[in-house]
RNA sequence: GCGGCUAUAGUUUAGUGGCAAAACUCCGGGUUGUGGUCCCGGCGUCGAGAGUUCAAUUCUCUCUAGCCGCCCCA
């Protein structure tokens, strides 16, 4: 005899029960609204995607170790897509010569990753991945990282909710120069760096120490030591002072926001939840403008950003501020006193369903004082019983299940009231 | 990949080396044209496998899964 089938999905994925994706559904419902407000068009692609697409610009550990990847029956190898940025750049270096740039782009969907799971991290996440594609540094940067405020602020978060911590990978590249660092040393300081906050000042300069004689970060607090590293700084904190001024007053310069160590060129930043019970990045981005050029022809500059849903919900439940889910739900729940009722009242809901009303028709045997019981179970506010009376008298006593009150009315005004209720 | 904790009904949890419990949920009935109450009944290989024992859900080992931390985090 088989073992039983196990009802658990697959490890480290969810499944989505109609409650729980209305909730995933309705957060990102508010993200695309904000999103387009700001002239954001969605695009999407395929989770499948060839395995080289990520060999071209990750590291190695990354792809051998934290993908999914598998050979198809074609022999081609195949990864589900554990970020988008390479899908979107592979789609922008394919239309380079018809898209109007520069692009406002963003799209939502899942991501893969094969890694152990724990808390804001599992095997399949969604993520909204955010991109202004075609311009180079200046007011393309502003626009993102203020883009990314009011993400946040539009799904109710106040300024002091969350901190954007600012750095520029320039001035990070310059500082490891001016220590002495080669380029393999600085690429385990950048590393090194992103660990701080959560290590003791002892335990960091001792890495450090290992690293390079000098602290890199020494030179960015001391601005005169190195020209390079001062005139970066500068912009840097010009650019942070044009956002304070553009009224994102919660950003902040942060010399240890490293932001991995592949692609980005620029700035990079990182949105911290400021309440100390959940101190994680919420989410993050930066501007990285050599990835198009990737897949030939001239470079594309791109800045972006990518928020992901499990980040995300635990952020807004932190501080109360989770969207009431989108109601698709049922507005009427159309009882039949008789199971024989039930193509007479199926044609009478094809009438409200024509009128744009969502109506639930019940199919069981059921007496109708179950049948209320189930309509309150499913959370549908309004019953109405239609059997041989209702045919034939052409009205329906409609109940407001959360009050108790009940109306007769003309069949004919039942979808007038159902779409004043809703 | 490494480590800690956990696993008993659909759910949340008690409990015991000797007949496995409660609450809620669900299903059926009391109650065949309209409310959540109430009453009765039903729903378990105690995560899987092996070992110790007269006897294991309980003790031991292995595995699996979940949660949490490390690594990593594009």
């Amino acid at each position: 005899m088989a073992e039983r089938l196990s009802t658990d999905p697959y490890k480290g994925v969810r499944d989505f029960y109609p409650d729980g994706w209305a909730r995933l559904q309705a957060m990102f419902a508010r993200i695309r609204g904000t999103l387009a407000l700001w002239g954001y068009e969605e695009y999407n692609a395929s989770p499948l995607e060839r395995a080289e697409l990520y060999e071209a610009k990750t590291s190695e550990e990354i792809v051998n170790e934290q993908t999914y990847t598998f050979m198809d029956r074609g022999d081609r190898k195949v990864t589900l897509r554990p970020e988008m940025t390479p899908t979107l750049a592979r789609m922008v270096a394919g239309k380079r010569r018809e898209l109007a740039f520069p692009l406002r782009w963003f799209s939502i969907g899942n991501r893969f990753r094969y890694e152990r799971p724990q808390k804001g991290r599992l095997r399949e996440f969604y993520q909204a991945d955010v991109d202004l594609v075609g311009l180079p540094e200046g007011e393309a940067d502003a626009e993102i990282v203020r883009l990314a405020a009011a993400v946040l602020a539009d799904l109710g978060a106040r300024e002091s909710d969350f901190v954007i911590r600012i750095n520029s990978r320039p001035l990070l590249d310059a500082a490891c120069a001016a220590a002495g660092l080669s380029a393999d040393a600085g690429r385990r300081y950048l590393r090194l760096l992103d660990k701080k906050a959560k290590m003791t000042p002892e335990a960091f300069d001792a890495e450090r120490a290992s690293l390079s004689a000098r602290d890199p970060l020494a030179f960015v607090d001391d601005a005169g030591a190195a020209p390079a590293v001062a005139a970066e700084k500068k912009k840097l904190l010009d650019f942070i002072a044009t956002l304070e001024a553009r009224g994102a007053e919660n950003a902040v310069f942060d010399a240890t926001i490293t932001r991995g160590f592949d692609y980005y060129t620029g700035m990079v930043f990182e949105v911290y939840d400021r309440n100390p019970a959940n101190p994680r990045a919420l989410f993050g981005g930066g501007r990285y403008d050599r990835l198009v050029a990737l897949f030939g022809g001239d470079p594309i500059p791109a800045v972006g950003f990518a928020l992901g849903d499990v980040t995300l919900a635990d952020f807004l439940e932190t501080h109360d501020r989770m969207p009431g889910i989108a109601d698709g739900r049922p507005q009427l729940y159309l009882g039949t006193p008789r199971e024989g009722d039930i193509p007479a009242a199926q044609a009478f809901a094809d009438t409200l369903r024509g009128e744009g009303c969502r109506v639930f028709v019940n199919l069981t045997d059921r007496s109708l004082g179950d049948q209320v019981r189930d309509a309150l179970k499913r959370g549908i506010p309004l019953f109405a019983a239609y059997g041989p009376e209702e045919a034939a008298s052409g009205t329906v006593r409609m109940k407001t299940l959360a009050t108790g009150e009940e109306a007769a009315l003309p069949a004919s005004e039942l979808p007038v009231r159902l779409k004043a209720g809703s």
